[in-house]
DNA sequence: ACAATATATCAATATATCTTGATATTATTA
DNA sequence: TAATAATATCAAGATATATTGATATATTGT
């Protein structure tokens, strides 16, 4: 039960789809690219990858300072259908600035 | 997006959960079975019927004053697909007492 | 039309979740 | 070892959702 309901709570909130989509869409991102990409301030960001962590849509890949967020992989039946499902869905993505790279990062 | 949400917020309580879970397994049910069985009171069992309903989940069918709710059928994908998840879960599912065709019902 | 019954809705309170700004943690570099 | 940068966590207030008891609606039978 528990399992199940924190998978689905996960999916439970705008943001938290919109970052699922995003990830799906643009692969892995650190933190900082999220916050220029989507505007979001940091300690909202951070708590909701958290979740999505935790709930197993998502993985963290640690380099230095940065923290590299992507889709998980594999996943199970249900979860990836979810994420078929959001494909369908018309979310509007903001564009991938790509900050992390090129060291205009700017917390 | 909304549509999604609807549904994944449907999801998203415990006593929706347990409910999905008994008409899937005992099939259509009046309001005062579930009372009787699940030993809800009345308000509450109405609302979560009602969200269920709304998010695509089940129907109802009234004869009379009574309204029978059942799985609705047939389903999209993702939604049976939560439902087939929810088989999974170990949940305990009181036995089913079925006071709507004997004359028992005791509000 | 009236009474009784099944179900639905409402209002108040309780509980959970989200957002924000401040602070803490961790890794890098001088 | 300081200083800086990226990320994580915390505390407070705002918002949403759940529960309960009371009331409303609708159908049936007298």
């Amino acid at each position: 039960m528990d399992i199940f309901l924190k998978s689905v709570s996960a999916l439970n909130d705008e943001t938290r789809v919109l970052l699922i989509r995003f990830l799906d869409e643009h692969g892995e991102c650190c933190v900082c690219d999220l916050q220029n990409s989507l505007d979001m301030i940091q300690s909202r960001l951070s708590r909701h990858l958290k979740i999505l962590k935790e709930a197993g849509f998502i993985r963290v890949d640690r380099k230095g300072t940065w923290a590299y967020y992507s889709i998980r992989s594999p996943l199970d039946k249900f979860r990836s259908e979810a994420i078929q499902e959001l494909r369908h869905l018309d979310i509007v993505l903001p564009v991938l600035k790509k900050v992390s790279e090129n060291g205009e990062c700017k917390v």
